[in-house]
DNA sequence: GGTCAAGCGTAAGCTCAGCTTATGCTCGAC
DNA sequence: GTCGAGCATAAGCTGAGCTTACGCTTGACC
């Protein structure tokens, strides 16, 4: 394997002349540099230099050696310049909340995409509903979270709590035009307690009627496929609606929910925190 | 700077898994692996590696490290791969005639295509009139030469010189519409005994007249310049007539030049000729 | 032509990086 | 509990690569 020191000297004999010149600026004897480049010549099997005069010059393949290890010592700058960024960036673990679909839909790139630029954060993941996210922000227990409004649950807010709005999504329903006909249709919704089923129910009861719920999942894969087995009906989010199963018929509603970026207050300029949101941008994934 | 030695030990670990795996694989003692990832964990001054259970696994910024060593090993090989290309290449003393014009338009451009592909080639160019490259090349003096052929003067065969066309060019005339046009004007030609010469002196004839030569010069740029201050007409080739003087008008005749490489019979397929007619080809240039 | 300094190469010696061997620790399988 | 796999550390040895010393060649200057 070529030695980066050597072809560092022949770089630096193709820039200064002499080997006298290599070695003052290296900090070497002349007869250091001397016997470095002799031994990179043994290496190479070609002449890489020649006498001439009381200097010497590069030969044509010593020409092509410098132009091949320039590229190699920036490529070696490059390395050291990225290890240095590692060492000055923001480091340690990064405890992230999200809501189930987004830590299935938004966190596997936006994780790949936060350790590529900076690998020496350790983002740790935790699913928690947007109800849970302010307490376990305060506690500590998270650094940052992902949550989401929705139109008929009106924002959280506290003062300790800083949001950073992502995108906005639309709502769509299983097989019904709208949610006043399905008005006399089992609903499949999330847990009790959950902001999810708090929209829900405050979606039909906005459309004037208490809803019957006959299924509890969290998971709206699996509420789509109980959609699907015509076990009910569901509002679901675009995010988690992509690949619907087939038999279930999606209708859009004027209904939207919001996801954000949550953080304790004063924290957005913490760089953990500003990687984190970075990549969470709509522009990001 | 880091070690690529180190580089590949890393790389190496992110491939097999186990430092054990490693040292099999480079023959040396798990030690030594472990050693030398210490020492590069060292210089990097970040984590670069973890014990998980009984082996180890790389940090993400370990994983960094190693997209930056496999571009870094890359670039080594390849120019090992260049310096290999160079000692198995053609090499040695190149001898190369040309016609004046064709060292000065052509040759530039071409040596350096020449150099660069095949540094281990030491071109030397000599300048040759084109009536006496066949004994030069006969003679081992010249490797390969440059030549033309007029329409008026048949070419030469030899049976011990080679030839590929390489380019057609037409022939100017300054400040007359035809040769015809200048019987009675005095004449700028090239010495006698040159191919240039005798092909005025056939092309007057053709059109009925004896030149009057009052300058013999060989050079077709002062040729051009004698024409500009008005000391007679003189025919030129386009690769001479790129950029004319001020003061004299070109007009294109139907008389063409040929320009040719030439080599002794059955060196075509010496590399070192092949390399000087491949960056000869127009399609080079 | 003689002298001298600049520049390079070689010989000899010394230092330290980096290898091996030896040993101990931890983890996971049985 | 036992044992082997895997890794880390300590100690010792070898060689790569540095310095110093010296000789040769070249080109400038007298």
């Amino acid at each position: 394997m070529l030695d980066p020191r050597k072809l560092l000297l022949l770089r630096e004999l193709a820039r200064r002349g002499t080997i006298a010149a290599v070695a003052e600026a290296v900090t070497f004897t002349p007869s250091a540099v001397s016997q470095q480049l002799s031994a990179l010549e043994r290496e190479a099997g070609v002449p890489l230099l020649e006498r001439t005069g009381r200097t010497v010059t590069l030969t044509p393949a010593g020409h092509l050696l410098v132009e091949h290890a320039q590229t190699v010592l920036e490529q070696l700058e490059r390395a050291s310049a990225a290890l240095a960024a590692v060492r000055g960036g923001p480091s340690g673990p990064l405890r992230i909340g999200a809501f189930p679909t987004a830590t299935r839909a938004l966190l596997p790139a936006a994780l790949t995409a936060l350790t590529a630029a900076h690998p020496g954060l350790e983002p740790m993941v935790s699913e928690i509903d947007p109800a849970d996210v302010s307490a376990a922000l305060r506690a500590g227990e998270l650094d940052v979270a992902l949550v989401h409004e929705y139109d008929f649950v009106p924002p959280v807010t506290d003062a300790s709590i800083e949001t950073e709005p992502l995108f906005s999504e639309p709502m769509y329903l299983t097989d019904r035009p709208s949610v006043a006909d399905a008005r006399d249709d089992s609903w499949i919704m999330n847990k009790p307690g959950t902001l999810c089923h708090t929209m829900a129910i405050r979606a039909c009861q906005a459309a004037g009627f208490e809803p019957r719920v006959r299924h509890h999942i969290d998971d709206f894969d699996t509420i789509l496929a109980f959609a699907a087995a015509g076990q009910g009906v569901a509002l679901v989010p675009r995010l988690a609606a992509s690949s619907p199963p087939p038999g279930v018929t999606l209708t859009r509603l004027p209904l939207s929910r919001r996801t954000l970026v949550a953080f304790r207050r004063g924290y957005g300029e913490h760089p953990a925190i500003r990687a984190a949101v970075a990549v969470l941008r709509p522009s990001a994934l």
